[in-house]
DNA sequence: GTTGGCACTCAATACAAGAGAGTGCTAATA
DNA sequence: TATTAGCACTCTCTTGTATTGAGTGCCAAC
């Protein structure tokens, strides 16, 4: 649908726009992208894409600006070309794994947690990952401490070194004697396996047995429950200063955009979901999905691996971001946290 | 050093920018504030006040802006007068007790977030609560999980509800049940009393016994001291998109001082440090403390109780805050969280 | 299909003029 | 001696105007 000719030309606006944040006039892409045509020729054709939807003008006199489409195709033209890695997978793996102040050892968390630091400091954007899908993963340990009256401290580790935590309150006072052993009988069915698996099994347990048993059972897969499926993701994120350096943020608004995106996290995590089940990279541009806040950011999102647990690993930033780049720098994220695991 | 005139040019010109955000003029003071004088006289009195360095000038023929120094006059004369509490203390501790999504039963993070929140909303500037001294607080159980090879997952709940955990590594295997006995232990020790009471205890403990003890204890007790010492305080914070909305923070750089200054954590913990020792409210204004973060921040710490353990909650803003009404919903919310802990 | 030329549009910048707010200073007043 | 009125001065802010430069659209010629 589009000649080669006119692929150029969205490609050299898209690029044009992406390095000097300057919209590109017809001058300029046949001095430095395509070579041999007059101006007016380019014209003639950045009309045509006008009327196509690919550019967009801010006034009758400035050059185009690409449109959302403009950077999919961009995206996809990246994607199809080989891209040189940034940076050596060693190099990355080494500050991946380099002891950093409090924690030394690297648990999921923590890797994740530097993981969205590298991003951020590499990109300029904000760096984010995730560990989706909590009730896929095998649960370790699940603790219960009594904190007093009757009410209960509900402790799950699950593989990886993920630790989440949440209160339940009980009918009744429960005496500490009873919900140890508890958590004895509930190790046992539970520990090694997956949530999703053992809750069928947990739920038949609770109706039969001692009473006592069945009402701190059923508290008990309620909590567990809210932890691992209502909110079934960890959000790490970092670099939320760095992007106020960046010039596309100028405005406040923008700022206010990316903050309330992260804040929601609803909408991130449809994305990482789709991102898991394809097992591939996910680009968002700008308005093509609908709400709001993301009309003028992108979204690239990449499954990974993380201490044998999947994650995804992304960026939010500006739509004029570095696609190439970004794309780079997470591949070779995950290149890194792969060669690690192995280890 | 100040006569009563002078004090309530100084009052009401403070007062004036807080309100307005525009810089009063010796018209604007005779005319709502100091009646019964020309504004000529106020002049004088005014150029004197500036050579006191109460206020400054923008240039030759703007109003006066008051310094850190009259703010802190301000601030004063509020906390002599009484003042009006802005909410009944039922109708917020209400709001604190509601069931919100996720989270039911109030642990004291639960508390501690739900209370920056309001802060947030109440003041439009970014709210804080802070638990600190850790070690001060009593243990209610200490759990190791056996992360495959030699890699060991510590988790310490303390009173309260809080939990920390972090992870450490051992010289060599350990057997699950060797950890087993060795939490059993240690728990017998530590549950119910305060780190730093059992601190040296469980040192003297690790130098007896079994030489794997040792290991473990040893290892165990720097992660411990690590996870409750070396950061001695956690923070809870929110409300960094509502002071976007400020006119005072149009400009990035001072957005930028905030986040940094939240991120920082450090100079913070030094004030809350001292709000703790000093059991009473403590406001810096500006570069009244030399980091140039807070040149145009003001902080206000105020010690609170969660769940039995104490606390300190604040609010950082703007210089122009309004602190008169920030000091009353501090004082509201401190308020309202010992009602809830008494019931 | 491509090109050169030309009129047109619009943003950005600079400059000038005038209004308005506020000060500092001085001389007069109570 | 403290206060005041008056006036000149300074600086910001707004408005209006002119200029420049980048870029387009269109048309006629190649």
């Amino acid at each position: 649908m589009l000649t080669e000719r006119q692929l150029g030309i969205v490609l050299a606006v898209v690029y044009e726009f992406i390095k000097s944040g300057e919209p590109a006039g017809s001058r300029t892409i046949t001095k430095k992208y395509i070579k041999g045509l007059s101006p007016a020729t380019i014209r003639n054709e950045m009309s045509d894409l006008e009327d196509m939807d690919f550019f967009y003008q801010t006034h009758t006199s400035s050059g185009r600006l690409p449109t959302a489409k403009a950077y999919r195709v961009y995206v996809d033209s990246i994607m199809q070309r080989s891209r040189t890695p940034f940076m050596e997978t060693a190099e990355l793996e080494k500050e991946l794994s380099e002891p950093s102040g409090s924690r030394k050892i690297g648990s999921i968390e923590d890797v994740l947690e530097r993981v969205t630091r590298m991003i951020a400091r590499l990109t300029n954007c904000v760096g984010v990952a995730v560990v989706s899908a909590l009730d896929d993963i095998e649960i370790q340990r699940i603790d219960f401490v009594h904190m007093g009256s009757s009410s209960v401290l509900l402790i799950v580790v699950l593989r990886g070194g993920l630790v989440y935590h949440g209160h339940f309150s009980l009918p009744y006072r429960m005496s500490p004697n009873l919900l140890e052993e508890f958590a004895r009988r509930i190790n046992t069915i539970a520990s090694g396996r997956k949530w999703k698996d053992v809750r069928q099994v947990l739920y038949s347990y609770a109706l039969s047995g001692l009473e006592e048993m069945e009402v701190i059972c059923e508290s008990a897969m309620k909590e567990m429950e809210n932890l691992l499926i209502s909110k079934n993701y960890r959000f790490f994120s970092s670099g939320a200063q760095q992007i106020l350096k960046l010039p596309d943020f100028q405005e406040i608004g923008k700022i206010q955009a990316i903050l309330s995106l992260l804040e929601e996290e609803k909408y991130l995590a449809d994305m990482v979901l789709q991102c898991r089940m394809e097992n591939s990279l996910k680009v968002s541009i700008g308005n093509e999905s609908s709400p709001d806040h993301i009309k003028d950011n992108s979204i690239i999102f990449l499954p990974a691996k993380a201490c044998g647990q999947q994650a995804v690993i992304g960026i939010i930033g500006p739509l004029r971001m570095d696609y190439e780049r970004s794309i780079s720098v997470l591949e070779g994220i995950v290149a890194a946290m792969e060669e690690k695991d192995n280890e």
